[in-house]
DNA sequence: ATCGTCATGTAACGTGTTACATGATTGT
DNA sequence: ACAATCATGTAACACGTTACATGACGAT
């Protein structure tokens, strides 16, 4: 908690990973691998974060003896979800918007595990409004850019566009979904 | 030309941007630093590049005395041209179908100035083929997903179709558009 | 006997980020 | 006089990639 730098991407996915359960350097890679969409990675990545990260206090592990080897546990900390959490609910910068897309996307998945439902719809209210206004800057732009601009210019401008507006359409989809299971939940409880 | 060793995108985007004129360290910057949807650089990352590609003969630098200091004014030699080229006319990996969506669009935007219409028009041919393979495998594995996901996990999978979709939707307006024009261009020469 | 898998690690390397240094020129 | 801009660079640092080492265990 000393050290106020953010989490590299990979070390918020191991922290993701490791908020539903233990697990060891090992399964953590067989995790990640298995994904096809997964985050590309390998050993030499995984272990030292790891330990980076128990360093801070984020995750902590046991050692157990197997055999000659040891064989090493990780569990998220009492911190560590603080951490997490911090980071699932957190604002969205126009970086992961266009050019790490995949970033919301990953905080959406572990967002099902460790977000209220009401967190959940707001987190995906934020993200539409931030698509939005990034929407309207960019199209701002693009009309400006518009008439010296050559046909694969121009083209590129609107692939951005349709980006963007496929990103909303998902979101709209994504809410409509969760706002009818929600509904639907609520329905058998009572 | 001795080191076979791929380069990084950010030389790319120095070679693409070479490839239409000779500039400075510093102009690329601006270039660079101007775009929106710009790649993000500092000088830290394009002086050292800039150096690299001058050793390898990819480009060539002269130096001019201005004052007291050096001004470095690079162009594109023969051989980083057909560099530049291999690269533009390369096949694409699933890594940039996905993850790295903005490489296929640099590539498009350079093309322009560097591929001729016909080779323009297969790249684009070529990149539906590829995003339609990617997407049968995809939707295939979706589907074998399916039974056992989360809601949350069935949206991400969703989100990617819907990312194919619409790259699919962009290369058919790109072609459409380019065809047009290539067709109205004869109409006037002949 | 040896191959694949479990399981953890490390060393070398390359690259990008950040931050700083330098110094001339132009504008206020 | 001072700040901003032009213009080039470097040093420290962190991170990821690649490739390798180690060793037990089970299967063929």
């Amino acid at each position: 908690m000393t050290d106020k730098r953010e989490l590299t991407t990979t070390e918020f996915i191991i922290l993701g990973l490791l908020s539903t359960g233990p697990q060891t350097g090992y399964t953590i890679i067989q995790t990640l691998g298995d994904h096809a969409n997964g985050w590309r990675t390998s050993a030499g990545s995984i272990y030292p974060a790891l330990r980076r990260l128990e360093q801070r206090g984020i995750i902590e592990g046991t050692v157990e003896a197997v055999h000659t080897r040891l064989r090493r546990t990780y569990r998220i900390t009492t911190d560590g979800e603080a951490v997490l959490d911090a980071w699932l609910k957190g604002p969205f910068t126009n970086d992961e918007m266009l050019n790490q897309r995949e970033i919301p996307l990953i905080k959406f998945l572990f967002a099902e595990q460790r977000l209220s439902r009401e967190d959940i719809l707001s987190w995906l209210d934020a993200y539409e409004t931030q698509m939005q206004s990034y929407s309207k800057l960019h199209r701002f732009w693009h009309n400006a850019q518009l008439s010296v601009s050559t046909t694969h210019q121009q083209l590129l401008l609107e692939a951005t566009d349709m980006e963007l507006e496929m990103q909303q359409g998902w979101v709209q989809r994504a809410r409509a979904r969760l706002a009818a299971e929600y509904q639907s939940d609520s329905l058998v409880v009572y």
